[in-house]
DNA sequence: CGGCCCCTTGAACTACATCAACGGGGGTGG
DNA sequence: CCACCCCCGTTGATGTAGTTCAAGGGGCCG
C-alpha cells in the first residue's frame, strides 16, 4: 500500500506524469506544502462562495466535487483520487462556485496560492506542468459531459468503472484488475446523473452478465473487453502519456 | 458593430476581462499572433486526433467543440464566441481528444505554441490570465455538465439561453436585449444532449409564454425575470468580475 | 423548376423517475 | 448485552420526460 506517500512525492508524480521534472524541480515543489491535515467522511473541503487562499492536495481518500440545485437534487462534477490537485482552479478563479466534500476519511495537504503564484514567477516548466493539470481536467469534464448528453446509464456507469481503475492503476491503487470504490448507490446516482434506484437495476445488470463484482467498497474487473465495448472506452482524454511541455 | 476589430485588440480584452494589463504586456500580445485566416461554415478547424502547433483564436463567427459516437450521436460540449481562445488547451494537452467545428463562417487567428511558451517564461502574469482562461472554460464545463445531470430539458434551453445572453453581453455582441444565435436546432439538440423534436417543442414552450422570441438567427429575451428563474441562473461561474491574478 | 435542408406536428414507444415497501448490518443508547 | 434505528441495498408498480418514426410544408439555392 501506498499510505505513507508524502505530499511532495505525489505532487512530483503527478507532474511527472506529464513531464520529466529535474531535480531541482523536485526541490522546488518541497518547499510549497504548508500543512497537512484530515478530514473526516462527508465533511466539506472547500465550500461554495468561499475565496480560499489555499489550494488543496488530496494525499489520502477520495472526495467529489459537486453542484446543488435549490430543490436539494445534487450533480457531482469530478471523483478525486489521491495525487490529484482538487481545487487548482481555485487559484485563478478566486470565488468557489460548488463545493467539495470528502466521500471518505481524507488526508490533504494545503498549497498556498502565494507559492503557486511564485511558482509561475520562478519556476515556468513547474507552471506549464500545473496548467496542464487544469486542462486535463477539463478533458475530463468533457468525456464526462459527452457521456451525460449521448450515452445510456449503463453506457455511463461502464464508463466511469473504466475511467477510475485507469486513473487509480496510474497511481498504483490496483491489485488483481481489483480496485476499491468507496461510494454509495446514491453518490454513484450523484455521479451518473440517474436515480439511485436505476443505479441499482444497472449495477445487477453489470454483475449479471459476469462484467464485474462488485461487494461493499470492492469491484473487480471480471471482463475489462466485454466492460471497454460497452462504454465505448477510449482513454486519450486522461492524457497518460509524457512529453516535452 | 465590431467588425474591424483585430486578434490582438480581442486578446487583450479578454484577458483584460480577468486582470488589468500593463501596456508592456499589450505589447506582448501584439507580437504572438501569426497569422489570421476565414474558414467557411461547417468546416472543421480543429480535427480530432491531431497534434496542433497552433492555438486558435476565434475573432468572427460561432464555432463549436463536439465528440462522435460510432454510432454519429454527436454531443457539442462548448460554443465559443468571438474573442475566444478556442483551443488554448491544445497547448497543454498535445494531442485533441475531440474537433472543432466553425458553426458559422469564421474568421480565426493562430497562435503559435512557441509563443505560448515563451510567454509562461517571459510574462509570467499573462500566463496566470491563459490559465484563467482554461479554468474559465472548465467552469463553464461543470455548468452544462450539472445541468445535463439535474436540469430539464426546458431548464437546460433557458439556460443556455442566459449564458449566451450573458457572454455576447461581454463582448458586445448584444444590442436591445436581443442577439444572434446562428444554431440550428438540431445543432441546439447536440448542445442540449437532446433530440430535435424536442428541441423543437421546448423552443415553443419558451415562445408560446412570451418569455423569448426566436426568428430565424435572432433571438430576443421579452422577460429575463422569468428566464432567469426557469433556469436558475447564477453567473458566478463566468469569472466576469476582474481582479490582481 | 427541382431538391434539400429546416422547422413543425402527431403517434407510438422506452428509458428513466418516483413512490412505496422490506431486509440486513452496523453503530448507539439504554 | 440487547434493542433500536437508521442507512444502505433491493424489488415491484406506476408515471413521465424524452425518443423515434413518419410525414408534410416552406424557403433557399443550384
Amino acid at each position: 500500500m501506498l499510505m505513507s506517500i508524502n505530499a511532495t512525492t505525489w505532487l512530483a508524480r503527478r507532474l511527472g506524469e506529464y513531464d520529466v521534472l529535474t531535480e531541482e524541480e523536485k526541490c522546488a515543489l518541497e518547499q510549497i506544502i504548508e500543512h497537512d491535515h484530515r478530514v473526516s467522511e462527508n465533511q466539506d473541503i472547500v465550500v461554495e462562495g468561499s475565496r480560499p487562499s489555499h489550494s488543496i492536495l488530496l494525499i489520502e481518500g477520495f472526495c467529489a466535487r459537486y453542484n446543488l440545485l435549490p430543490d436539494g437534487k445534487r450533480q457531482i462534477t469530478a471523483i478525486h483520487i489521491p495525487g490529484d490537485f482538487v481545487d487548482l482552479h481555485s487559484f485563478c478563479l478566486k470565488r468557489m462556485d460548488h463545493s467539495i466534500a470528502a466521500i471518505t476519511r481524507c488526508r490533504v495537504a494545503a498549497i498556498p496560492h502565494r507559492a503557486l503564484r511564485e511558482m509561475t514567477e520562478n519556476h515556468p516548466h513547474l507552471a506549464r506542468l500545473l496548467w496542464t493539470s487544469t486542462a486535463v481536467d477539463g478533458a475530463i469534464l468533457r468525456q464526462w459531459l459527452f457521456g451525460m448528453g449521448r450515452r445510456s446509464a449503463l453506457e455511463r456507469m461502464a464508463h466511469q468503472i473504466c475511467e477510475l481503475f485507469v486513473r487509480l492503476k496510474g497511481v498504483g491503487l490496483v491489485e488483481d484488475e481489483s480496485f476499491q470504490m468507496p461510494v454509495t448507490q446514491a453518490q454513484l446516482a450523484d455521479i451518473l446523473g440517474i436515480s439511485t434506484v436505476h443505479v441499482n437495476r444497472i449495477a445487477q445488470e453489470l454483475r449479471g452478465q459476469g462484467i464485474i463484482t462488485w461487494r461493499g467498497a470492492t469491484v473487480v474487473i471480471e471482463d475489462w473487453e466485454r466492460l471497454c465495448q460497452i462504454a465505448e472506452f477510449n482513454p486519450t482524454y486522461l492524457n497518460l502519456q509524457n512529453g516535452p511541455r
